[in-house]
RNA sequence: AGAGAGUUGCCGGAGUGGUCGAACGGGCUCGCCUGGAAAGCGAGUAAACCCUAACCGGGUUUCGAGGGUUCGAAUCCCUCACUCUCUGCCA
């Protein structure tokens, strides 16, 4: 959620960047909410003293009784009904105008920063960097699914048999890798110092509204109404959400965890080719990184984060891309993402297997995140997040890009003592 | 799942309708004392919001959350969440 402060300072340039990220009469929008909030303190304002003339007559009422004055008593509370009933008119009021704002401020996506690339689409994010070895093949490459099918190490049809399509099994070596590549990137993790965390798997409302889940995207998280919970799409939900309503001590920072979880989304209106085999599924298993750290560290924060996930992919011998997402393309609550995406040449295209992001204050802001001046002042933090990695798209890659001419897989070194095998097949 | 007890400030813990933002103890910060330290003494020690040029000052709200009764609620009533104990069930 954008602050209203900052929306009063910079009006103008805040409006811009909503623009850009595709959000009709920006200015409009900043000045209605602005309009609400000057309301509001008028409403407030009035509200108070009102109240505080309540407080006095209680008060005195409280003192009159003691002093046996029965009568004065008794008048002075029939006085009291006008006010009592203001007031009641006035919180209500107060009240609506909160939510109206709350609407408003909820409806709107982070702003861009300066850096970003403005672009509606995919087609316009920008390619900063391409790295790796390109794999040759002199034999026709296959894709995952049917080498999966071939080694039989995941079985869709059985997963869709217990549960349904985008939950598929994975079996024997193909359960192995999943399990040797969860320990791999979680090894890697506390090197890099992120302290690993085993969050639950479904959050209450709260932590989905603070980090932005809801009300955006509602509809894309499994929901058990019953106990009003939902399942996690991401670590990032209950992990960043460990630091709900905290003020955090300078010395403190940043805070760097990660955690493995598996990840459950909905993926409404998903369909196509696109979506084959591990391409997009209903449950999947990631590792994810999350920091929080000082305002004026983020951007460094987020390429530190960046390049660390790369080193992931260079010793998975994977051959990727980095590009910086367009206005257009990033998520609601983002300020600046970077996208990996590994080269599948059996698919013969590019896949997404991390994102990371820097979302300013727009998450902190909701979950009231703050850190303590030396002046005692209380400041927003800035929260960032990456896949480090996401397992089926990684599975996938190392599928394709590492099958060799027999059909077996090649399983890169780092990985062997995790798998304690070195192919598969 | 059933029965009971509880949820108060950084921590412990009082407080059952008015003078309670909250006794008392501990912790922490600053000052005094000291060669230095301990002890001792003194002062301070929550958050959000509103008024204001103001990091001065004044005001409002907050004692698990939400609602209600009342002139007035930490204290009474209702709903919910959580914690503990016992019983039940079960990895």
């Amino acid at each position: 959620m954008l602050e209203i402060a900052k929306i009063r300072q910079k009006t103008e340039e805040i409006a811009g960047n909503l623009a850009r990220k595709g959000v009709a009469n920006a200015t409009e929008v900043l000045q209605e909410i602005l309009r609400l909030d000057d309301r509001r303190k008028e409403i407030v304002t009035e509200l108070e003293k009102y109240r505080a003339e309540m407080n006095q007559t209680s008060k005195s009422i409280g003192l009159l009784m003691r002093e046996g004055k029965k009568e004065e008593a008794e008048a002075a509370k029939k006085q009291t009904a006008e006010t009592k009933d203001r007031i009641k008119e006035l919180e209500q009021e107060v009240s609506d105008v909160q939510s109206k704002t709350k609407y408003e401020l909820d409806e709107l996506p982070n702003a861009p920063h300066a850096s970003v690339p403005t672009g509606k689409s995919v087609e316009d994010n920008e390619v900063v960097f391409e790295r790796g070895d390109v794999t040759k093949f002199d034999f026709d490459p296959k894709p995952h699914w049917e080498l999966a099918r071939k080694h039989d190490i995941i079985d869709w049809e059985l997963g869709a048999k217990i549960t349904g399509a985008g939950f598929p099994v994975y079996k024997g070596d193909g359960a192995i890798l999943q399990r040797a590549l969860i320990s791999f990137f979680l090894d890697k993790a506390r090197e890099a110092g992120y302290q690993e965390i085993q969050p639950p798997l479904m959050v209450n409302e709260d932590s989905a509204y603070a980090t932005g889940q809801l009300p955006d995207k509602e509809g894309q998280m499994y929901h058990i109404e019953k106990d009003g919970f939902y399942m996690i799409p991401t670590a990032e939900v209950p992990i960043t959400n460990l630091y709900r309503n905290d003020i955090i001590a300078m010395d403190r920072l940043p805070l760097k965890n990660c955690g493995y979880t598996p990840c459950f989304r909905r993926e409404a209106g998903s369909y196509g080719a696109h979506v084959k085999g591990l391409n997009r599924l209903h449950q999947f298993d990631k590792v994810e990184l999350v920091q929080v750290c000082l305002p004026e560290k983020s951007y460094d924060t987020l390429e530190e984060m960046t390049s660390y996930v790369e080193s992931l992919l260079d010793a998975l011998e994977l051959r990727f891309r980095r590009l910086l997402l367009c206005s257009g393309d990033m998520s609601h609550a983002s300020a600046k993402t970077f996208d990996l995406e590994v080269f599948s040449a059996a698919q013969e295209r590019w896949l997404e297997v991390s994102s990371v992001s820097n979302f300013e204050t727009f998450q902190t802001n909701r979950l009231k995140l703050r850190y303590r001046t030396e002046e005692n002042k209380k400041i927003l933090l800035h929260s960032l997040n990456g896949s480090a990695l996401a397992l089926p798209r990684i599975v996938a890659s190392l599928l394709e890009n590492h099958q060799q001419a027999d059909g077996s897989i090649r399983i890169p070194e780092a990985l062997r003592p995790y798998t304690r095998f070195d192919q598969i097949g």
